[in-house]
RNA sequence: GUGGAUGUAGCUCAGUUGGUCAGAGCACCAGAUUGUGGCUCUGGGGGUCGUGGGUUCGAGUCCCAUCAUCCACCCCA
């Protein structure tokens, strides 16, 4: 046990990290084009805020939280997602007093206590944005706008975008009834989850993967015939608007987001090659969210990019992948101690070139594999019979070729020659 | 939370119906070249066979439990 992670988490590895550092300068390039700022939340919040606002009912709240009474006798929860943090940061800082809409992004951890598979993990992370303070239409498009171009930045094609529109509170619940109305005499042809689902949340019928129970909802009511005129008029802005952006999608009218906040636009982002997991942006808007956790009514809309999930895309679509850059210069010695060895490695490194060095006594032969194996260009080797010259012997990794240099000319030479590389 | 598969060196895997079964390739280290890499050859280190019980004269090899991973469901990113 003390020598594994916990369940669902992972340790993201140095040869892993350069492509989590591509991903995130990816997305914060596509923020920074798109006018989305930074902002960084805590880790936890007060339970109630997700009970609030991502809603009792829901899976996540109901049974994925990770929550901990802390010494004060709080109740705090590893946050399940971003939203409700940002919304209640909205709040706190009174942004309804700054110019709107307010638009920001955030990466982080998020924890779900999921059985783990792949593409799924208790601690996984996020790249979501927000936007609050405008219920127009052509917001909501430059919400998916930018996680289609963020997402295409990063090489990722063959994307499916789905959209759908879930409505307002008021034809919801309207449509909610006329559901049950028409399900009302087949609830036992149901699978046992929908039989459930039809007291509690009768439209995620709709997107049950069980044969039996799509074919019961075959013939039934579409929310999107029974939006009230405000949310049909705002779903066919935001289409119209991705249409004249020559955006394609897939009107998908069982598209039913898990969290309850969700208002009208709805939208999901699927990549091929990740098996059952194949969302990996779920997002839309959430005009009541502010709301319903104790603020003014303000609109907002977001999204949010599962990365690990991404990376798995980026591995499955052949896109290799940024890789750590090596090393300028290796230091390499014969009869120098290290010790020795490691002032001359601080003037190389002070003068801003990347310079490594062996530790543990190894042999001249073992130092040249040893820089060879990083991939480094050049070795300094720092010999006897060079110091006592004065000079050390440069060899250019690449063509075998050495040449004697002077110590104090070393790192002009050296920097020199990197600078004719590139 | 439900169902199924899997778990042998750092990695990928062999290991017959339980009796030299603790192995191979790659990786790592060293030598062949008393101060020189990438090829080749030789040698070496490394595994309580996920963990804990049980059956047996004897168990990677059978049984049970447990943990973990993977797949599907649920749900979602």
């Amino acid at each position: 046990m003390l020598t594994k992670a916990p369940r669902g988490t992972k340790d993201i590895l140095p040869a892993e990290v350069p492509q989590w550092r591509f991903f995130e300068e990816k997305a914060r390039e596509a923020c920074r084009l798109f006018g989305y700022s930074e902002i960084r939340i805590p880790m936890f919040e007060h339970t109630e805020l997700f009970l609030r606002g991502v809603g009792e009912v829901t899976d996540i709240v109901a049974k994925e939280m990770y929550t901990f009474t802390d010494k004060g006798g709080r109740s705090l929860t590893l946050r399940p997602e971003g939203t409700a943090s940002v919304a209640r940061a909205y709040l706190e800082h009174k942004m309804q007093g700054e110019a709107q809409p307010v638009k920001v992004f955030y990466t982080g951890p998020m924890f779900r206590y999921d059985r783990p598979q792949a593409g799924r993990y208790r601690q996984f992370h996020q790249f979501g944005v927000e936007a609050f303070g405008s219920q127009e239409p052509a917001l909501d498009a430059e919400v998916v706008m930018l996680a289609l171009f963020f997402l295409q930045s990063l090489g990722l094609d063959k994307l499916t975008l789905h959209l759908n529109s879930v409505g307002c509170p008021e034809c919801r619940s309207r449509y909610r009834e006329s559901l049950r109305a028409a399900l009302r005499g087949k609830v036992k042809e149901l699978c046992p989850d929908c039989g459930e689902r039809y007291e509690k949340n009768p439209l995620r019928i709709l997107d049950c993967k069980n044969e039996r129970c799509q074919a019961v909802t075959k013939e039934a009511p579409l929310l999107a015939d029974e939006l009230c005129n405000g949310c049909r008029e705002h779903f066919a802005a935001v289409r119209a608007a991705l249409d004249a952006l020559g955006v394609a999608y897939v009107l998908n009218p069982r598209l039913v987001r898990g969290l309850d906040y969700y208002t009208k636009t709805a939208f999901e982002i699927m990549a091929p090659g990740l098996g059952a997991q194949s969302s990996i942006c779920g997002g839309g808007r959430y005009d009541h969210l502010v709301a319903t956790i104790g603020g003014p009514d303000i609109p907002g809309i977001g999204f949010a990019i599962g990365i690990e999930r991404v990376l798995l895309a980026l591995a499955a679509a052949g896109s290799g992948g940024a890789e750590a850059a090596a090393p300028d210069v290796f230091v390499a010695t014969a009869g120098v101690t290290p010790a020795e060895a490691l002032p001359y490695v601080m003037e190389l490194r002070k003068a801003g070139l990347a310079a490594e060095m062996d530790f543990l006594n190894r042999s001249l032969k073992a130092q040249l594999k040893l820089a060879d194996k990083k991939g480094i260009r050049y070795v300094v080797l720092l010999g006897e019979a060079e110091l006592q010259a004065g000079q050390a012997t440069v060899k250019d990794m690449q063509s075998g070729m050495q040449e004697a240099v002077s110590l104090g000319g070393l790192c002009a030479y050296l920097a020199e020659r990197l600078k004719e590389e590139n």
